[in-house]
DNA sequence: GTTGCAATTAAACGTTTGTTCAATTCTCTT
DNA sequence: AAGAGAATTGAACAAACGTTTAATTGCAAC
């Protein structure tokens, strides 16, 4: 027994990917094991090893491809108008956004302790590059930006929506964004 | 070589608990070997096993006490008055709670996917418990209590602090105790 | 059809894992 | 001063870990 009937590295590429979202996502990166990454795709584990040099790349590209389609996503929306209008639609942005991708968030920013230095610094830039979309959308709202703590706090509002929100729940996704919407308004006008 | 110099159970365990907090808080449960904890209370692993049952256990201990203290604590503190004065409390005592722990707290919504099922619930229930605390006085601040969007969203926005906050940092503790009183109060305040 | 490369297996590597246990030494009580 | 019990060591356990490699098979091009 060999090659598998079928087999080609466009299939099982993004097979073991999937199959590492998920199980990073459920048990933790240090928790999962690449047997059992390769199981969830249906091979041996020697055979990851022509997707990935190895495991910590594995969680490094996971992280890096979520970050780069975040700041792709806003860049391909970045909305016009009033600066709170605008304000609005990130609100709206980020929360559909997430609410699409709840393994690659609940990752990106459960892992992060889990990679190495130089891969660290290099996904944290890029968190604080989607920082600054707000910050910056907050400062031309005339919020109190003479600190991060406004930003900070909003984003933490927003992302928290991951930690209970399940798809076919009671509240539909459209009705839990207006929500936000009014209080992150709310939150931001008169705070300066 | 066998017993040590001047040591009983009643330094020891201590220790191993500190240890323990420490390295799960730092490098995630998952993480940290039995033999590291020994290490770092200059020891070896077999001995840890006169104050564990097993790494679980120490994991839940640690999760379980966290989540009592904090229980305990707001029982201490239990404001009175108007509905919108005990909110103000609310947010104070849950941040100067949680900058004083932040060990403890990382570990307490980190490490919630590597407790046994039989674990999980009981801290799932206390957890509940203190979101229960925050809905009880939003209602009676005629906040948008129909679902617990509004508590949820708060207490995210509240516990954000301890992935950012630093003791001796720029901000002082009661500076951005009190930014986040308005913010809450703002974000409250209209939303019926 | 044959040849060459791409994909995979199965076994093995040396570490490290959580946990147990007999042996040993310290401390405490009497 | 002796004896009992508490605390610790150090070695051992099987299991699981990430990773490497030779051998094997399927596929695609000629």
């Amino acid at each position: 027994m060999a090659r598998k009937l079928g087999s080609s590295s466009e299939k099982t590429g993004p097979l073991v990917r999937v199959a590492a979202l998920r199980l990073f996502a459920r048990d933790g990166y240090a928790a999962v094991s690449m047997r059992q990454i390769a199981a969830e795709v249906g091979v041996q584990a020697g055979a990851l090893y022509r997707y990935t040099p190895d495991k910590q790349s594995l969680l490094f590209e996971l992280m890096h491809f979520h970050m780069e389609e975040l700041l792709a996503a806003w860049r391909e929306v970045r909305p016009e108008g009033f600066p709170l209008d605008r304000l609005d639609a990130f609100v709206r942005f980020h929360i559909y956004h997430h609410m699409d991708r709840a393994e690659a968030v609940f990752i990106s920013y459960m892992e992060l302790r889990n990679l190495m230095p130089e891969n660290f610094v290099i996904i944290e830039g890029m968190r604080a590059e989607y920082e600054r979309v707000l910050e910056d959308i907050l400062v031309e709202c005339g919020a109190d930006t003479s600190d991060k703590l406004t930003t900070l706090a909003v984003l933490a509002m927003l992302t928290g929506v991951n930690t209970w929100y399940r798809e076919g729940g009671r509240l539909k996704r459209a009705a839990i964004a207006e929500r936000y919407v009014g209080m992150v308004r709310r939150l931001v006008k008169g705070s300066h």
